[in-house]
DNA sequence: AATGCGGGGTC
DNA sequence: GACCCAGCATT
């Protein structure tokens, strides 16, 4: 026997093993969650979406919630998206939320509802790619496909000893070729969780838990002695960032007790998402060092400009708190302005003609306004005016955004908090807020 | 292949 | 504070 034969011999025997005490583990050692507890497709589907980027205990609570609102992939298609975002409210990746939506509409037209269980059809779903498409197929009908994530490339990595960046597009091709070979006659469904549960529970990324693994007699990087070592992963690149400035607008009049609110571009950042107005911050001055705090005169007076520009008629009074968001790319430091909106000035008669020939209002606290074209109809001049008056443009992440500036803006309260989907630092913000 | 896209737990 | 998590869409 050459040592070639030997060495593949060796790691068959090692994959054997791995399989099998693998499998046998996680059937003894499994947890109890909520999508295990049927083999319910749409569950799964739910579940493994939510999971995406997500630990399991953030999604239990989002996942119990979303199938008692939408119990079915019908129920689901035919919701308002609003309500499906107001359900993914905090859990982050919102389009996720979307693109589920557009899927089970999918569902719905071309499946008659039911989840489909061929490869090509799941993996044509809005939102399903590689690792979710295996999920879906193998927990919820037990077809051997592989499935391949985070935790999955990490066992593997550690098992077999493999020095691949799993940043890297080809390596995720190269685990779902390992991964598929290692799938038990009949057991992928299991076998795929085995796996991950064991990522999640022993195989973790820090300070692996070596003794209780059901697989460490065989694992090539314990027995080399750097399983702490793997898996090799290049570094993101740190996030950039992004001074703003947020007013919260306190209504007086037919506003009192309300606060003004700003509905997000449709694509993008936080897309359809709920907010405090907020601008760039202009850099502070040089002689301040590069994180100075501006200053609070030109802060109010950035914010006021700022606001008129939007069609917001309100003046910055002072500054509330800083709350700080980190997205995966960017760091937001928000500085909060406490505003008062001001008293409406009489129209002139041009724009009393725009103002009446507008849709009527919707409702008292759902009214929409639409700030921009009321501004620019009612003021150009000073808008224009405004406009040149405006520093050069400096470097905003959110440029598109904030040229736009065009969002709804509404006036709501406490209980109206309940319609409107918030990122979770706004959430925060007008909680502490309407607390007070 | 690289980048945009949330939020929170862990060490 | 650094990492990273049951990734996908877009370019």
């Amino acid at each position: 026997m050459t040592t070639d034969e030997k060495h593949v011999e060796t790691r068959q025997e090692a994959k054997l093993f791995f399989s099998r005490f693998l499998l046998e583990w996680y059937h003894i050692q499994k947890r109890d969650l909520p999508w295990r507890r049927h083999r319910n497709p749409y569950y799964i589907w739910i579940s493994e979406i939510m999971l995406q980027q997500t630990r399991v205990d953030t999604v239990i609570p989002y996942f119990n919630r979303f199938i008692e609102r939408f119990p079915t992939v019908e129920a689901l298609a035919d919701a308002p998206e609003e309500e499906v975002l107001k359900c993914w409210e905090g859990l982050g990746y919102y389009s996720r939320a979307r693109n589920l939506q557009h899927a089970a509409k999918q569902v719905k037209e071309n499946y008659g509802g039911q989840v489909p269980d061929d490869r090509d059809a799941v993996f044509g779903l809005k939102g399903v790619g590689p690792y979710t498409a295996g999920a879906i197929l193998s927990i919820a009908f037990n077809r051997p496909e592989p499935a391949v994530d985070g935790n999955v490339m990490r066992v593997l990595s550690r098992y077999f000893l493999i020095e691949d960046d799993i940043a890297k597009g080809p390596t995720r091709v190269k685990m779902e070729k390992l991964a598929a070979e290692l799938i038990p006659e009949g057991e992928a469904g299991s076998f795929n969780q085995a796996l991950m549960e064991l990522g999640a529970l022993i195989c973790t990324p820090k300070s692996p838990r070596c003794l209780p693994c059901p697989v460490m007699e065989h694992c090539a990087a314990r027995l080399a002695g750097c399983e702490a070592s793997l898996p090799v992963k290049t570094k993101a690149k740190p996030p950039r960032p992004e001074e703003r400035l947020a007013a919260l607008v306190e209504g007086r009049g037919e506003h009192a007790g309300r606060v003004l609110i700003r509905q997000r571009p449709a694509s993008g950042l936080l897309a359809r998402m709920w907010e405090l107005p907020h601008w760039p911050a202009p850099p502070a001055e040089p002689g301040g060092g590069s994180g100075a705090l501006l200053p609070e005169a030109a802060a109010l007076d950035r914010l006021r400009r700022s606001m008129s520009q939007a069609g917001i008629h309100a003046r910055p009074e002072e500054h509330w708190m800083a709350a700080e968001h980190t997205f995966s790319h960017i760091v937001w430091t928000l500085q909060v302005y406490r505003c008062r909106e001001e008293a409406v000035l009489p129209l002139a008669a041009e724009s009393r003609a725009v103002y009446l020939a507008a849709p009527a209002g919707r409702g008292d606290s759902a009214m929409a306004v639409d700030a921009d074209a009321a501004q620019a109809a009612a003021q150009p001049q000073a808008a224009a005016l405004q406009a040149d008056e405006q520093p050069a443009l400096f470097d905003s992440g959110d440029a598109a955004a904030d040229a736009a500036d065009s969002g709804a803006l509404r006036w709501i309260n406490r209980e109206d908090m309940a319609n409107y989907a918030f990122p979770n630092v706004f959430l925060k913000l007008l909680n502490s807020y309407f607390e007070q």
